[in-house]
Formats: structure tokens, sequence, C-alpha cells
DNA sequence: TGACACATACCAACCAGTCGGTATTCTAAC
DNA sequence: GTTAGAATACCGACTGGTTGGTATGTGTCA
């Protein structure tokens, strides 16, 4: 019962999402995709012709995913571009649902263990997590230049930075992955990062006055 | 030339260090660490009984070395609590030198692939992260108090946080590794891990002026 | 002489990738 | 609308190289 087209290199590649962010992309056998899709190594090699030739779509495909999830997410609608920023943070913040490899970042994962010996994955992993950021860098520049802040960095460092948080957000809910609050350690930091971007875009204080005014929606 | 009693054994283990820093940990070959450290898998066998003891050794031995390595680091002298715990964010951006194994994390690098699969490598790891955080806990706390800083945020996970920046920084940098500035991503990152620590703890005013006309020793 | 440190040869399990085969769908001719 | 035939999708046994781990041997020190 093969159905439409593609469903089953899709599943192929939702399944590589999930077991790799699980036990990593080495340790991740093409049988274990297999079976996490229910299919076996014919239909495999059917559609990849190689394991590297798997990481390279499943970073195409996460990608893509997260593009869509992203582009399509409420915390844009903001009239202020800082608000839209911190929007973003509330948005990583409210995300952090359910189990480690449901939240946790394909491609960051993946590049750790890649970075030196693979050049075409480690390439796609980075173009991934830097297209991700650009994607802040308009709100960040425009409210750079409303609220007058600059200090010796850029929006394009900051917006990396803001990708730094998050990624680091990960291992440490991967390093207390036992205790029950795995997920609450990677938020803590989320609103460390959130309470960063206040003071610094509120520490021109004509700012920092009005914003408590207003009361932003995320609680934290 | 079998030199002193442990020579081949902290061999073997500084080459783990070295290697699982390079390619991960499930892609470290045990001859990989055997070659590495000039010594053949007769001798890697002698010293441990699997994969996973070296692990578990290793990420002691990195406990070890890098809490003896900060505790003689310079950071501490400042006599104000905030000044050691900005000089430790300095310092660890004074040690983004040499090639990207130099200065990455092994234990962050290792949990990544062992959190669901490894419970006792992952504890070791664990511990050593929490640990190394928890270092930083005294500064923090006497910080907060002889500042007067309070924000529903504890002093353990402002510390936690520290480790996240510099997590997600050795990621930025290993997604930038292809790229010359590799390390200057990490840095940037550490940059605005400082910036935040002194908008934080300065933010009350009577510190902000006060912090800049003492001038701290690191340029950013 | 025996305990320790290290080396070499070897094995068994594992796993990426191959290959011959089957089932299903598509196309098109009649 | 039915049938032929090709293309596509999928299956599962097999293989060859890799690798964690073992067994055995050798030199060295107390």
């Amino acid at each position: 019962m093969p159905a439409t087209q593609h469903e089953s290199k899709t599943k192929l590649l939702d399944a590589t999402l999930k077991v790799v962010r699980a036990k990593g992309y080495t340790a991740t056998r093409i049988e274990d995709v297999c079976a996490e899709a229910r299919l076996t190594k014919g239909s495999f090699f059917h559609h990849f012709k190689s394991k590297e030739d798997l990481a390279l779509s499943a970073a195409a495909h996460w990608n893509a995913s997260t593009a869509a999830f992203f582009e399509s997410a409420p915390y844009h609608s903001a009239a202020d571009p800082l608000d839209r920023l911190l929007a973003y943070v509330d948005f990583r913040k409210a995300i952090l649902i359910g189990e480690l490899p449901d939240f946790t970042c394909f491609v960051g994962t993946v590049i750790q263990e890649v970075y030196d010996t693979h050049p075409q994955i480690s390439a796609a992993c980075e173009a991934s997590i830097s297209g991700h950021a650009r994607t802040l860098e308009a709100d960040i520049s425009e409210a750079m230049r409303k609220y007058g802040v600059a200090g010796g960095w850029t929006a394009e460092s900051l917006a990396l930075h803001t990708q730094c948080v998050i990624q680091g957000a990960f291992i440490l809910a991967k390093a207390k992955a036992k205790t029950k609050d795995s997920a609450a350690v990677a938020a803590q930091s989320l609103d460390h990062l959130r309470r960063y971007l206040e003071l610094l875009f509120g520490a021109n204080g004509k700012r920092a006055s009005w914003q408590r005014a207003r009361g932003r929606s995320a609680k934290h």
C-alpha cells in the first residue's frame, strides 16, 4: 500500500530527524532509521544512495521544515521590531515541550560530529544555522536604529548570539536529561537571553520606563 | 621504554580528549586513540576494560584537569565578586586559541551523543558541567548581595547560563569551522555574555558610572 | 620468579551497501 | 476496458570491510 509519491521518502527523512536527535549522527544506524519509518533497507537505498546522502537530504528537509515553521509562527506580528525579537525568544521558549528529540536542533547536533570530517554535511548545517540567524537580523537592525543602540556589536553578531544561547540551552537540557526539569534549564537560559535583549535596548533610559509601562506578553 | 607509572594511561586519556573533541565520541575508534597516543590496543585494554570505561575515565580526567586549570587561573584575584565573574568570562575568551579540538569542551561534545543511550557517561558529563558552573555561584551570589540585584533568577541559573553560552559558542565555532574566524564567532558571544553581566549588575544606576570610571581589564 | 606494561594476532559481531527479486502503479495501445 | 510492458517502489538475504574485544606472547622491573 504505497500511497502518494514521496511519502516513504518523507517518512525516512522524518525518522532520521528523530533518531539522530536522540542518538547522534554517527550512532544512528541506517536500519534504525528504517525501523523508525517502518520500512526496510531496500526501500532506503532506493531513495538515498548513502548515509551521507541521507544526512544532506535530512539537513535540507530540516531547513525547509523549520523555515516554513518559523515563517508562519505568530511572533512576527508585533509592530515594534524589539517586540518581534522578544516574541521570537518567547516563541523559542514556548516550543520547549515534549521529549528532548522533539525540540532539540538537528543540525546543531550533527555539526558537532561532522565539522572536521564531513565537509558537505558540515556546510549544510552551517547554512541552516546561519540562515535562520539571518531571519532575525532585519528586526535587530531596525531595533538598533529605532532605539539608537550601538556599542561595538553588529546585528549579525547578536543574531548569532541568540542561536548560541539556544544551542547551548539544548546541551544543558541534554546534560540534565535525567532530571525531570530538563527543558526548564533551557527555558531559564532563554529567560536570561530575553533579559539581555531588554537591558540592551532599554538601557538608554528612555525605553526602560516606557517598557515597563506596557507590560510584555510573556511572563518569566 | 615504559617510564613512570601511569604515563601511558595518561597519554591514552589525553589522546581521547583530543580525538573525541575532533570527531565526536561514537566516531572515535579505539585504534584512533591508540594511534594518537602512539600505543597499541594491547596497551589500551591493559588500562581500560571497554570503550565505555574509557569514556568514564576520560570524563574524570577532564574534570580533574579542568578543575585544576580553572582553580589556578588568574581570574580569582579581584576583590570585587562581579570583577571576578567578568574576569572569568574574559579568561574563557582568552583561551579560545588554536584549533577547535584545543579549546572546545569534551563533556559538552560527548553529552549530545550519549544522553539517551549511556546513563553512566551521561551522568559523568552532567556532573562535570554542573560542577564547573557551581564554582561560579559563590561569586554570583556575593555580587547579587553586594549590588542588590534580584529579579526572579537565581545564582545557579545565571551560573548555568554562562555555561550555556560557552557551550553554544563552541557549536557556532564548529559550524563556522571552515571560515577563518571560527573562534571569533565564539568570542563575540562571550562578549555578549559579558555585556549581559555588566548590564545585569550595573543596571541599578549607582554602579553604571562607577563601573565606567574604573575601566575593566579586558577590552572588547 | 612473578607482577606489570605493552605488543601482535586473531575473532566475532556489526553494519553500510549490494543484488536479485516481487508488488504496485503508470502508460498506452488495441 | 483490458492487457502488455515498462517504470517505480519496496523487500530481505547476503557480503565485505570495519571494529570492539580477546588470547597469547615478550620484555622489564622488583
